[in-house]
DNA sequence: CTATAACTCTCAA
DNA sequence: CTAACGTTGAGAGTTATAG
């Protein structure tokens, strides 16, 4: 039988930003999304302050005032570059792993029964904990489902103090009374709507769940969720994916810092998403033969005139070279741009993604090889690679972007930008 | 009618 | 000083469309 353990960072990015701030430690902190819109991340203080996930930070400044929290924009860079250090420490613990994402990874610990799980739990939070710095905790099952349960456990403190919880160890009276007390929209796969089903018939609680009958479940759900039933029994129906699959759907799209109302900022914006787009299909090797471009006005003011629509357009012929996909794009924002709305989103999906190999040639192009738009697109990759991302672009996207998001509160890049480094140097 | 495409819904971090 | 509410991707299931 597998055995499962899912390490998860506590607070990612509010112990991200601590961990170069000592002068946030012990205070509540929080991250805000893009356009520092929504809270996305609560230290463990701003928890207890009782800070929603979620919430517009604009409503809750009379809180953040009272209380003195701290609110920082995203610094994905900082996140990123952690989040592989981390896994490079888990990667010593177990030759079978999956970057589930930036803050979880699921280990394979099939044949390591012979050894005491919890000990070895415990040795890998400690091991990251020294080296990366982060907390984290660690829990183990023997399903997906099963290590995801007992992270929660071992993070909510119900199963020991120590940062870890193995199921496999406890007896089954405990985990029966555990479980009886745990909502079981807490379940891996259990969101709102599917939360609300059950509640009406009577299943509130994990254990309901896991007791449930699974072709019951099936009949009146999905499949979905009858794999859920069984792998909280502890019948493991998701295996690891140690190797990420090459993306089907390539999107980018963002909310804008404040409105773009002419069709040239729009055009703009778009061009520099489907640049983005386009780099990460590249990335993977892949071309693409069809893109949707889309426009929305602000939905929180419905006092403002409404407008969103969307175009997709099929290429002749598949390709991943940015001043193709340019084209395309704006032929597709041409058709659904009006004039007098101000626009606060828009958003550019590359589909009908192929490996580059696979993709049907068109009578009329040349021969296989690298063709000279690969070069020149090579070449982009690297010279943006090396200098920063738009130190090459297209000429549809512009230096200045006044519609770009809102990032008042950014953290320096301590682990990934020298120039960003806040180094005292003696005197 | 069938196979596929397109779209909708739900979930997750 | 004011206004201010995320992004990306997957999979299942349903509906529309083409041949």
């Amino acid at each position: 039988m597998p055995i499962f353990a899912l390490y998860d960072i506590n607070n990612c990015y509010a112990s991200a930003e601590k961990l170069f701030s000592p002068k946030l430690k012990d205070r509540p902190v929080v991250v805000l999304s893009s356009n520092d819109g929504c809270v996305v991340a609560r230290s463990a203080e701003a928890k207890a302050l009782k800070v929603p996930m979620g919430i517009p930070w604009f409503k809750m400044l009379d809180l953040a005032r009272q209380h003195g929290i701290v609110a920082l924009s995203s610094n994905y860079e900082l996140y990123g570059d952690l989040s592989n250090r981390v896994v490079s420490v888990l990667r010593q613990f177990t030759p079978h792993l999956e970057v589930y994402s930036i803050d979880e990874s699921f280990l394979s610990l099939d044949g390591f029964s012979h050894l005491d799980l919890e000990d070895y739990g415990r040795a890998i939070r400690e091991q990251v904990l020294q080296w990366v710095g982060l907390p984290g905790c660690v829990g183990i099952g023997l399903s997906k489902t099963q290590a995801k349960l007992a992270n929660f456990l071992a993070k909510k403190g119900l199963a020991g103090s120590d940062g870890v919880c193995n199921l496999l160890s406890m007896p089954s009276s405990l985990l029966d009374d555990l479980l009886g007390r745990i909502e079981v929209a807490e379940v891996w796969g259990v969101g709102r709507k599917i939360d609300a089903q059950l509640q009406s018939m009577g299943i509130t609680t994990v254990k309901d769940l896991r007791d449930a009958d699974p072709s019951m479940i099936r009949q009146r759900f999905s499949v979905v969720l009858e794999r859920t039933v069984r792998e909280l029994n502890g019948v493991s129906c998701l295996e690891l994916e140690e190797f990420a699959p090459d993306k089907k759907q390539i999107m980018v799209s963002r909310s804008f810092g404040q409105y773009a109302y002419s069709f040239s900022e729009l055009s703009d914006a778009v061009a520099t998403y489907t640049s983005r787009a386009a780099e990460k299909l590249r990335s993977q090797d892949s071309m693409a033969t069809a893109l949707l471009v889309f426009i929305e006005t602000n939905y929180f003011r419905q006092d403002e005139p409404q407008y969103h629509n969307s175009f997709r357009l099929t290429f002749p012929e598949a390709t991943s070279d940015t001043r193709e996909l340019v084209q395309y794009a704006l032929e597709a924002l041409r058709r659904i741009y009006r004039r007098g709305y101000g626009f606060k989103k828009c958003g550019v999906m590359l589909t009908e993604i192929r490996p580059k190999e696979a993709v049907q040639a068109s009578l009329f192009s040349p021969a296989p090889g690298e063709s000279r738009s690969d070069k020149i697109m090579s070449l982009m990759d690297d010279i943006n690679g090396k200098w920063g991302r738009g130190a090459i672009r297209v000429a549809a996207v512009s230096a200045e972007h006044p519609w770009a998001m809102r990032r008042e509160r950014k953290s320096p890049n301590y682990t990934t930008r020298w120039d960003e480094l806040p180094v005292v140097l003696a005197k």
